[in-house]
DNA sequence: GCGCAGGTAATCT
DNA sequence: AGATTACCTGCG
């Protein structure tokens, strides 16, 4: 068990803000994560100390950059002037968001499969998938599938997980990279510019889901992956023109902050 | 019963 | 280039 006092995280509004699928809440206000073919516990302790069922080494090796607990995000939240009461709000409500560091492959296919989607059911279809080719893993959880294990299957298969059209996307995708046409880790080398454009040579995947893959996998905090939320927040609020080269290099921190404030507190809009 | 959901690709102007 | 439309499926 690793305890450790933390600043600017919490759990509840890193399961809220959209980054990832794969974790969720018991009754007793447990978080499970499954990530890297592993399954941790989270939860939170209060006076901002957590708790994570897991080994120290276990922890330095996975957990600490995948919540990026070694990044401060004080001086984001600070970069906001004081003049947009909006997102001086939306830092205050979502302060506790980090940018996670999720595995490449698990990020394409599960944006691929996100789009027009809900996201409980996102959540559903890409449980589907990992149970039926994910390798098991304690407490009844499996890993999500690796390429080797989605190549073999057929469309069929696939839409049994109500992958529906995009059954084709997350075939073709994982024909892709599973054969070696795009190597996702060599591409994770490249500049910006470079990355988007192999991921968006991939079937089914646009603008938006490249975005969020470098953003949420590849950790390129300088993405804004522009959704109908941030669309909406922008429109609503900024009246069309966002200022996003005042957050050049890290406007993907400052677009969670404002997908998590949309999202959870304007539903009523 | 029916519109819509964290979009993309194809097909128009 | 920019606008429009079909697309699977489940949920509200």
């Amino acid at each position: 068990m690793v305890i450790r006092k933390l600043e600017n995280f919490d759990l509840d509004s890193i399961a809220e803000s959209g980054q990832c699928f794969r974790m969720n809440r018991d009754k007793d206000g447990t978080y499970k994560i499954v990530a890297y073919g592993k399954v941790l516990s989270a939860r939170d302790l209060g006076e901002g100390e957590f708790s994570f069922d897991c080994e120290e080494g276990e922890f330095n090796e996975v957990w600490k950059d995948y919540f990026d607990l070694e990044e401060n995000y004080k001086k984001y939240i600070d970069s906001i002037p004081d003049t947009d009461e909006f997102l001086m709000k939306a830092a205050e409500v979502g302060g506790g968001i980090r940018i996670l560091r999720q595995e490449p492959f698990e990020t394409l296919i599960s944006f691929i499969i996100s789009q027009r989607k809900s996201i409980p059911a996102i959540k559903k279809s890409v449980e589907s998938l990992c149970s039926l080719c994910g390798e098991p893993l304690e407490g009844g959880f499996y890993a999500f599938p690796r390429a080797e294990d989605l190549i073999g299957l057929s469309i069929d298969e696939l839409n049994s997980c109500s992958l529906g059209y995009r059954s084709q996307y997350v075939h073709s995708a994982a024909q892709m990279v599973g054969g070696g046409e795009i190597d996702l880790e060599r591409i994770g080398e490249m500049n910006d510019e470079d990355l988007l454009m192999e991921l968006k040579s991939i079937k089914g995947v646009g603008t938006k889901v490249a975005n969020c893959v470098m953003l949420f996998a590849y950790h390129r905090i300088g993405s804004f992956p522009i959704d109908v939320w941030i669309k909406r927040v922008i429109d609503e609020i900024y009246e069309g023109e966002f200022p996003l080269e005042r957050y050049e290099g890290f406007a993907g921190v400052i677009q969670q902050y404002m997908f998590y404030y949309g999202r959870n507190f304007m539903k009523k809009w």
